[in-house]
DNA sequence: GATTCTGAAA
DNA sequence: TTCCCTTCAGAATC
């Protein structure tokens, strides 16, 4: 009677973080459910439609998800959650799509139950309306990226068996005889995508998602339009391509605002795909995704993808599709979009099991919580709803608690991060630290970067660009002094930029400092949710606790 | 032809 | 709910 988990009627299932076995609970829990709430003591998951496909596309069995609850479980699981896992993961494939003649697909429910179900969805029904062929319904080919998505919306995921077109040949391989091997994790990954052609894979940053993204092109050997969301990312691309296979340079092609170079492997943004010049005005380069040849489609960072490439996605299903991300998660709900389009999650590896392997840096995460003078709370108090966060978030005594952790960690290259560049400013200018943010130019950028990678700068201060610049350096130490609305995919960011590895103690530190008993306590609650998920404690500090403990 | 600035969009 | 950063196209400048 003193298992970690309680699963209560409603398909949530609370974990005690302290209870014996949480660890394994929670790993095993993770796969097949999502994390809605995470304070100190009790964190909530719920078993949903999508955490549950998706787990069922990654390879896990509904027996395995029910095992699980039931192996953990302090109380009885009530029978009512274990139909319902039963029926999610059963739900996922009972409906399959498979190539047709005339240009259509056959739909075939695996039931006459199902069959009903889905002859009478009101979802469905624009899709169904043509031919049938006895039990199969016969739709049109170019349906088949709406009709998988509305199948999604509707409660019963298919699975796409109607195949793939190729694209243009390219021969491309690896540079093994230089060093370049897939870590094992990266093969596995590789693998679980190539037995299907579409899907997502989800590792943390710094794991080396584009080697997988390579070693998949190398296996296709097909042209491919890998999609990205800045310029940066855009070269880096390519820097790694000729890096790491043999592609000549001739061969690769970016495809930006300055640049409309097409070759047979293409790196384009985001950006210049959905750009228009007005609200009303179509998007000129959109297109591109549609050209022959591509065999493969890479979306990386697939959970910002804007959603008018789902529109043109939903057109190309007869691509196939790779999806790169750390997380799955989306802020604009979303998912179900990524499930369908792109395709369900065919891989992922908790962050801790990198990290105890060495993949990735071991991270201690704290938060602190600051204190807040009477004249701040007066402030705070009279401030219009809309003008609080800044308020909390620009504390004065905010600045102490900082200098304290530069001198505890002292040589260590340090990142302060935070979202005000105000504050951002007064905190640099009082530490005698550079300032970066989104004016600084690409000269200066250069040169902080530079010095900050050897070692001569030991504190950078930036603001929200440590969110996007790919080529900032990494840190061993992180100083969040304010966030945005509980963004868990900020989040996710910073704590990456200070997971790759490090040389001697593999060891890196996250502070959040907030203030005290103000909206920035419940934003950094909701942050927390992405750390949880991926296995991390947080620590819970006070100013004071913090200062006394650093001289112990 | 390359660089730098601008406003608009998201 | 905000603020912030980035990108794009087009125009101006050398």
């Amino acid at each position: 009677m003193d298992g970690p988990l309680i699963v209560q009627g409603d398909a949530s299932v609370l974990l005690e973080v302290a209870a014996p076995g949480a660890g394994d609970a929670r790993e095993q829990l993770a796969r097949f459910a999502e994390l809605v709430k995470a304070p100190e003591h009790v964190h909530t998951y719920r078993i949903t439609p999508l955490s549950v496909w998706n787990a069922a596309a990654a390879g896990m069995r509904a027996e395995e998800m029910v095992a699980a609850l039931r192996r953990w479980s302090r109380y009885q699981v009530p029978p009512a959650v274990i139909r319902t896992v039963n029926d999610l993961a059963l739900r996922f494939g009972r409906v399959a799509l498979m190539p047709g003649e005339d240009g259509l697909i056959r739909v075939a429910a695996d039931s006459a139950e199902v069959h009903e179900a889905l002859a009478h969805d009101r979802l469905l029904a624009p899709y169904f309306s043509g031919r049938t062929d006895g039990a199969e319904w016969l739709v049109p080919e170019i349906e088949r990226g709406r009709l998988k998505r509305a199948l999604a919306y509707a409660g019963w995921p298919a699975v796409d068996h109607v195949g793939y077109i190729d694209g243009v040949p390219l021969g491309l391989s690896l540079r093994e005889d230089a060093g370049i091997r897939l870590r094992h994790y990266q093969e596995e990954a590789t693998a679980s995508f190539l037995a299907t052609g579409e899907g997502v894979v989800v590792l943390p940053c710094g794991a080396g998602k584009t080697v997988v993204g390579m070693a998949v092109m190398a296996r296709l050997g097909m042209r491919t339009l890998i999609l990205v969301t800045s310029v940066t990312a855009a070269q880096q691309w390519r820097a790694e391509l000729l890096d790491k296979t043999d592609l000549e340079s001739e061969k690769i092609g970016l495809y930006t605002g300055r640049s409309k170079e097409i070759r047979p492997v293409t790196v384009a943004t985001y950006q210049v795909l959905t750009h228009r010049t007005s609200h009303t005005a179509e998007m000129p380069h959109l297109g591109l995704l549609r050209r022959q040849g591509w065999g493969l489609v890479i979306y990386d960072e697939v959970h910002v993808l804007p959603a008018p490439v789902f529109q043109t996605t939903s057109e190309i299903q007869a691509r196939r599709r790779l999806g790169l991300s750390a997380t799955l998660v989306r802020e604009d709900g979303l998912e179900r979009d990524v499930f369908a389009l792109v395709g369900p999650k065919r891989y992922d590896v908790p962050w801790k099991e990198l990290e105890i392997q060495g993949w990735i840096a071991a991270a201690h995460c704290v938060e602190i919580r600051v204190p807040v003078s009477r004249e701040l709370r007066m402030a705070y108090a009279r401030a219009p709803g809309r003008a609080r966060p800044q308020v909390a978030a620009d504390n004065p005594q905010k600045r102490p608690l900082v200098e304290r952790l530069l001198s505890r960690h002292r040589g260590l290259p340090v990142l302060i991060i935070g979202t005000y560049v105000s504050q951002l400013e007064a905190l640099a200018a009082q530490l005698g630290a550079p300032i970066l943010t989104g004016k600084t130019g690409q000269r200066r950028r250069d040169r902080l970067f530079a010095d900050f990678r050897s070692g001569t700068l030991k504190v950078l201060v930036v603001s929200k660009v440590a969110n996007y610049a790919v080529d900032l350096p990494d840190a061993a130490v992180a100083i969040q002094v304010s966030g945005s609305f509980g963004s868990r995919q900020e989040e996710a960011q910073r704590l990456g930029r200070i997971l790759r590895p490090k040389s001697g103690k593999n060891q890196a530190h996250f502070y959040a400092l907030v203030s005290q008993d103000t909206v920035e306590q419940d934003f950094a609650e909701r942050r927390h949710l992405f750390l949880a998920e991926q296995g991390y404690e947080y620590e819970i500090l006070t100013a004071k606790e913090l200062t006394e403990g650093a001289d112990a």
